[in-house]
RNA sequence: GGAGGCAUAGCUCAGCUGGUAGAGCACAUGCUCCACACGCAUGGGGUCACAGGUUCGAGCCCUGUUGUCUCCACCA
C-alpha cells in the first residue's frame, strides 16, 4: 500500500497491484459457507482470438458485480471462464493474415497444415482476451479456464452428436441451405440477417413452344417477373396460379427458356400471387427454398447452377465459371439483346446476409447435417412457460417462445476446416456409416479399413450450446459438475437468443435432464455516442480499454452498470461521460483520505454508544441504503444499486456527514465517537460499493485500521445487512431540519449576493429550541450564522423583535424555524417585499390544491391512510408556514 | 405482413407497488475555509409525444394516433 494517499487517485497502479493480490489468494475460487447452495455464472465464451470490446466489458462487468456481491454474500461463488473458437470467424481471419503476411491460401496449405497453423494463432492470441477480461476487474476462477476445442469439451461435442444420431435426432438431408458464398459454407437459419437493399424488378419473356399454342392473338410469350435473372439458367418450369384466368389455357403447355434450348412445361399452383409482378413465376428448384416446395409437388427436375464458391457451374452452359454478378451483367445483356426483357422496374427487397461477412447467400440445394428440432424445442418450451427458467426482463420470453415454437430444423455442418470435425465416417468398401464415440480402425461391418470422414466441421453454435455443462466435465459426473450444474444467472446480450440462450436450453434439457440455468439477465447493446451501432467498418467503435487506461477501470465499470437499466433497449455510450465517474472515484477517495487522516493512528474500534444526532442521521441513511442496494441487487436492477451508494457517499457522507463530523471532531466530548462512525460508514459504503468498483475499494479498505476490518480482503468481506438496532429515524427527521435550515439560509444569503464570509446574527424562532441550541455550531460553521438566539415561536405578544418592525430583516421560513437576519446594509427593500409576496403566493395555492384534496371525500376515504394522513401533515405544516410568513 | 421497445430539462438518461417530476453533463452566480477545482455552495430550465379512457389521484394502467428503433416473416 502507498506511504501516502495523494491528492488525486492514480487507478493504473492500484489495479494491477490489487488484481495480483487477488489471485494469489485465490479469491476468484469457490469458497465461503459450505452450507449454502453455489453461485455459479458461466462467461459467455469471447472468440479465443478476438480482442475485448465495450460490449464485452458491459457484459463481464455485470456478470463480475453479481459474483462480487454473491461471493461477499457468502455463497461458494465460481464464474467459470473460457473462450470459444469462433469456426468461420477465427478461420478467416488466420486466412486473411496468411494471405497478406505469407501470401497462401489454406488450399495452398493443405487441411492439416492450415489447422496446425490456427492453434498457433489460438496459443498466441488466446490469453489476450483472457488478460483484457482480467484488466476490467473479471473475477473468475481462472485456473479454471476452458476452451470449446480442448479435449474434454470436444469429447462432450462427440457425446451429443452420437447421442443425437442414435436417437434419430441429427441427420444428413438435401434441401436449400443459405450458403455463404464468401465464407463457402453453410450456415443456420439464424446466422442469416436481412437486409432491406435497393433492387430492380425484371419482366423476362418466355416464349411459348407448345405447338398448338402458335396463336397470332398474342400468347406467344408468357412474361415472367424475377429479382435474380441469373437463375433463370436453372429453371425447370414456370408456374401460375390455378385460378388465374388470363393464364388458364397455358397451364400444361411449355416455354422455351430463352438463353437455353430447354423447354420446360407451365404449371399452377397457389404459391403463385396474381397481383405481384407478372403473375407469373419461375421456378428454380435448387435456388429458392419456396420454388424447392413446388418443385417437389410437381416432381419437377433439379437442377443446380452454382458452386458454393457463387460460380455458375456447368449446368449453366456457356455462363458456366462466371460468378453470379458477372452472371447477371451477362444474362441480363443476353436477354436485352435476344429481345426477351421486356422492362426493369426498381424494387426493394429484403436479401439474405452472412451474420459474418454481410455479404449475400446464396439460398442452395446442398447435403448437410440437421438437428431435428421438434422433439428437443418442446421441453425447452415448457421450461420457460412453466418458469423454471425466467427471462428478465420478462418480455424477452416472447421473443424466445415464438422462436422456439417455430423452430426449423438446425443446419449443423459447416463447410470449413477450423472446428469439430463430424464424427461420421463412411466405409468405401461397403458404405457402412459409422458414427462412432471413439475414431474407428475398421468398419464394425465388413472390417474394411478404407475409412473416409465426413470433412465437414460443427457449427461453432453446436459447442457453445453445451457449455453450461461441457465447462464443468460432463459427460463425466465429476466433482464440479455434480455441484456447480445446473448453473444459476446467464448474463448475455438479447442478439443472441437464438443462437446461443435458446440452445442451451434445449441441450442442456436433453443431455443433462436439467435446465443450464434459472435465470437469463438480458441488456441491449451498447451504441455510440449518436445512437448507431458500433462497428469496425464504422470506424465508431469504443475501446474499453482505453477508457479504463484514461479514466480508471472503476469509473468505467461504474458508468457501464449504471447503463444497466432493465427498461429500455439499446443505450448509448458517451466516453465523456466516463468523466463523472472518475470524479466520483476521486471523491471517494479524497473523502477516505479524510476519514484516515482524522483516525490518526488508533486501532481500536468498536461502534460507540452515544452518537450524536448527526451521527444517528448518517448510520440511519445507510442502514437504508443497505436495505436498498441489496434489493436492487437481488432483482437485477444494477443502475439503481449504484446510483444509490455513489449518491448516498457522494451527497450524504461526503457533502453532509463529513461537513458535520469536522465540528465534531474539534469537541473533545464527541472526537472519539466521530472518528468510529466516520469509519463505520466509509467501510460499509466500500462494501457496498465494491462490486462495481473493485479495485478502489480494495485498494481503501486495506489502508483502514485492521478493528474495522473482518477477514484479509474486501473481495472477500461479508456482505452488510442493515442492523435494526441502528435505525434512528426520529434523531434523523430531527438533523433533517437542522440541514433545511442550512439549506434554506445558504440559498437566501447566496440569492442577496451575501458575501460568503459575512457573519450574520440570527434569530431563531422555534418550537425546536433544545434541538437548534444543542446544534448551534452546525449554523455558525455551515451557514454563516454569528450571534444566534433563540426563542419559541411568538404567538401572541410582541415581546421578540417582531418581524414586521424592521423592514432590514430578512425572514427564512424552513420546515422547523423561522430564521430572521439583520442583512439592513444589504437588503433591497422592494425586491425583498416582492420575494415574500411572491413566498406567501405560492404557499397559498398549494394549501388550496390540498385543501381541495383533503375535502374530496373520494380522497379520504379511498387512498390508503398513510397517504391521507401525510396530506394532512403536510396541510397542517403549510399553514404554520403561511402564519409565519403573515 | 406480424410482434415488440422507445418518446420525460438544451444533451444523455433514471423514475420502485399509481400518491409533491429526478440525476449527470451543459448553463448562470458566488466561493483558493486545513479530504477533494476530478472540488464546494446556490440557481434557472418540464404541457412527462398527441387524443381519449379507468381512478379520489396517471409520467406510470387501458384504447387510439403520430414519430422512431428493433426483431420475426419473405412476394419471385
Amino acid at each position: 500500500m502507498p506511504e501516502e494517499l495523494g491528492k488525486t487517485y492514480q487507478p493504473n497502479d492500484a489495479e494491477a497491484r490489487n488484481y495480483a493480490f487477488w489471485m494469489e489468494g485465490g479469491y476468484f475460487k469457490p469458497a465461503g459457507d459450505p452450507q449454502k447452495p453455489p453461485y455459479t455464472i458461466v462467461i459467455p465464451p469471447p472468440n479465443v482470438t478476438g480482442q475485448l470490446h465495450l460490449g464485452h466489458a458491459f457484459d463481464n462487468t455485470l456478470q463480475d458485480v453479481l459474483i462480487r456481491y454473491k461471493r461477499m454474500d457468502g455463497f461458494p461463488t465460481l464464474w467459470m471462464p473460457g473462450t470459444d473458437h469462433a469456426g468461420i470467424a477465427t478461420q478467416i481471419r488466420v486466412e486473411a493474415e496468411l494471405r497478406k503476411t505469407e501470401h497462401v491460401s489454406r488450399h495452398d496449405l493443405g487441411r492439416d497444415a492450415f489447422i496446425r497453423r490456427v492453434w498457433d494463432w489460438k496459443e498466441k492470441y488466446g490469453s489476450r482476451i483472457v488478460e483484457q477480461l482480467q484488466k476490467i476487474g473479471a473475477s473468475c476462477d481462472w485456473d479454471r479456464l476452458r476452451f470449446t476445442m480442448d479435449e474434454g469439451l470436444s469429447r462432450a461435442v462427440r457425446e451429443v452428436f452420437v447421442s443425437l444420431y442414435e436417437k434419430g435426432l441429427i441427420y444428413r438431408g438435401n434441401r436449400i441451405t443459405n450458403i455463404c458464398v464468401s465464407c463457402q459454407t453453410a450456415l443456420s437459419e439464424a446466422e442469416v440477417e436481412y437486409e432491406d437493399t435497393e433492387g430492380a424488378l425484371y419482366y423476362v419473356k418466355y416464349p411459348v413452344t407448345s405447338p398448338e399454342s402458335a396463336d397470332p392473338a398474342g400468347d406467344a410469350y408468357i412474361v415472367v417477373a424475377t429479382t435474380r435473372p441469373e437463375t433463370m439458367l436453372g429453371d425447370t418450369a414456370v408456374a401460375v396460379h390455378p385460378e388465374d384466368e388470363r393464364f388458364a389455357k397455358l397451364v400444361g403447355k411449355t416455354v422455351l427458356l430463352p438463353l437455353t434450348d430447354r423447354e420446360i412445361p407451365v404449371i399452377a399452383d397457389d404459391y403463385v400471387e396474381r397481383d405481384f409482378g407478372a403473375g407469373v413465376v419461375k421456378i428454380t428448384p435448387c435456388h429458392d427454398p419456396n420454388d424447392y416446395e413446388v418443385a417437389k409437388r410437381h416432381n419437377l427436375p433439379e437442377l443446380l447452377i452454382m458452386t458454393t464458391d457463387g460460380k455458375i457451374n456447368q449446368n449453366g452452359g456457356k455462363y458456366a465459371g462466371l460468378t453470379r454478378e458477372e452472371a447477371r451483367k451477362a444474362v441480363l445483356r443476353d436477354l436485352e439483346e435476344g429481345g426477351y426483357l421486356l422492362k426493369t422496374d426498381p424494387h426493394r427487397h429484403n436479401v439474405g446476409t452472412c451474420a459474418r461477412c454481410h455479404k449475400p447467400v446464396e439460398p442452395m440445394a446442398s447435403d448437410q447435417w440437421f438437428v431435428s428440432m421438434k422433439k428437443l424445442a418442446a421441453p425447452a418450451i415448457s421450461a420457460v412457460k412453466d418458469g423454471r427458467v425466467k427471462f428478465v426482463p420478462e418480455r424477452f420470453e416472447k421473443l424466445y417462445l415464438h422462436w422456439m415454437e417455430n423452430v426449423r430444423d438446425w443446419c449443423v455442418s459447416r463447410q470449413i476446416w477450423w472446428g469439430h470435425r463430424i464424427p461420421v465416417w463412411t466405409c468405401e468398401d461397403c458404405g457402412e456409416i459409422i458414427v462412432p464415440r471413439e475414431d474407428p480402425v475398421a468398419c464394425p461391418k465388413c472390417g474394411g479399413k478404407n475409412l473416409a470422414q465426413d470433412p465437414d466441421v460443427l457449427d461453432t453454435w453446436f459447442s457453445s450450446a453445451l457449455w453450461p455443462f461441457s465447462t464443468l466435465g460432463w459427460p463425466d459426473n465429476t466433482p464440479d459438475f455434480e455441484r456447480f450444474y445446473p448453473t444459476d444467472v446467464l448474463v448475455t446480450a438479447y442478439d443472441i437468443i437464438y443462437l446461443w440462450v435458446a440452445r442451451m436450453i434445449f441441450s442442456g434439457i436433453e443431455h443433462t435432464g436439467k435446465e443450464p440455468f434459472h435465470t437469463v439477465y438480458m441488456h441491449g447493446l451498447l451504441r455510440d455516442q449518436f445512437g448507431k451501432k458500433m462497428s469496425k467498418s464504422a470506424g465508431n467503435g469504443v475501446d474499453p480499454l482505453e477508457m479504463a487506461e484514461q479514466y480508471g477501470t472503476d469509473a468505467l465499470r461504474l458508468y457501464l452498470a449504471t447503463l444497466a437499466t432493465l427498461q429500455g433497449g439499446d443505450m448509448r455510450f458517451v466516453p465523456a461521460h466516463c468523466e463523472h465517474f472518475r470524479n466520483f472515484c476521486n471523491k471517494l477517495w479524497n473523502a477516505s483520505r479524510f476519514v484516515l487522516a482524522s483516525l490518526g493512528d488508533t486501532d481500536e474500534w468498536t461502534l460507540p454508544d452515544s452518537l450524536t444526532l448527526p451521527d444517528m442521521w448518517i448510520v440511519t441513511k445507510l442502514q437504508t441504503l443497505i436495505y436498498d442496494v441489496t434489493g436492487h441487487l437481488d432483482r437485477y436492477e444494477l443502475n439503481l444499486a449504484s446510483q444509490k451508494v455513489i449518491s448516498f457517499v457522494w451527497d450524504d457522507f461526503c457533502d453532509w456527514y463529513i461537513e458535520l463530523a469536522k465540528l465534531q471532531l474539534r469537541n473533545p466530548a464527541t472526537a472519539d465517537a466521530t472518528r468510529q462512525i466516520l469509519c463505520y460508514t466509509l467501510e460499509i459504503a466500500l462494501r457496498l460499493l465494491h462490486p462495481f468498483a473493485p479495485f478502489i475499494t480494495e485498494e481503501i479498505w486495506q489502508c483502514l485500521p485492521g478493528g474495522v476490518r473482518e477477514g484479509a480482503a474486501l473481495i472477500a468481506a461479508r456482505w452488510p445487512s442493515p442492523e435494526h438496532r441502528l435505525r434512528f429515524e426520529h434523531e434523523a427527521a430531527q438533523t433533517e431540519l437542522l440541514m433545511d435550515t442550512v439549506r434554506a439560509v445558504r440559498a437566501r444569503r447566496n440569492e442577496m449576493k451575501v458575501p460568503p464570509g459575512k457573519k450574520a446574527a440570527w434569530l431563531i424562532e422555534t418550537p425546536h429550541t433544545e434541538l437548534f441550541g444543542s446544534h448551534a455550531e452546525i449554523f455558525r460553521s455551515l451557514a454563516a450564522a454569528g450571534e444566534i438566539r433563540i426563542v419559541p415561536p411568538a404567538r401572541d405578544d410582541a415581546q421578540t423583535p417582531s418581524p414586521e418592525s424592521g423592514e432590514g430583516l430578512v425572514r427564512i421560513v424552513t420546515s422547523g424555524a423561522v430564521i430572521t437576519l439583520p442583512l439592513d446594509e444589504l437588503v433591497d427593500i422592494a425586491a425583498e417585499r416582492e420575494r415574500r409576496q411572491k413566498e406567501r403566493l405560492s404557499v397559498e395555492t398549494e394549501i388550496k390544491v390540498l385543501e381541495i384534496k383533503l375535502n374530496n371525500p373520494g380522497f379520504t376515504e379511498k387512498a390508503p391512510e398513510r397517504v391521507v394522513s401525510r396530506e394532512r401533515e403536510r396541510l397542517a405544516e403549510l399553514k404554520e408556514r403561511m402564519e409565519r410568513l403573515s
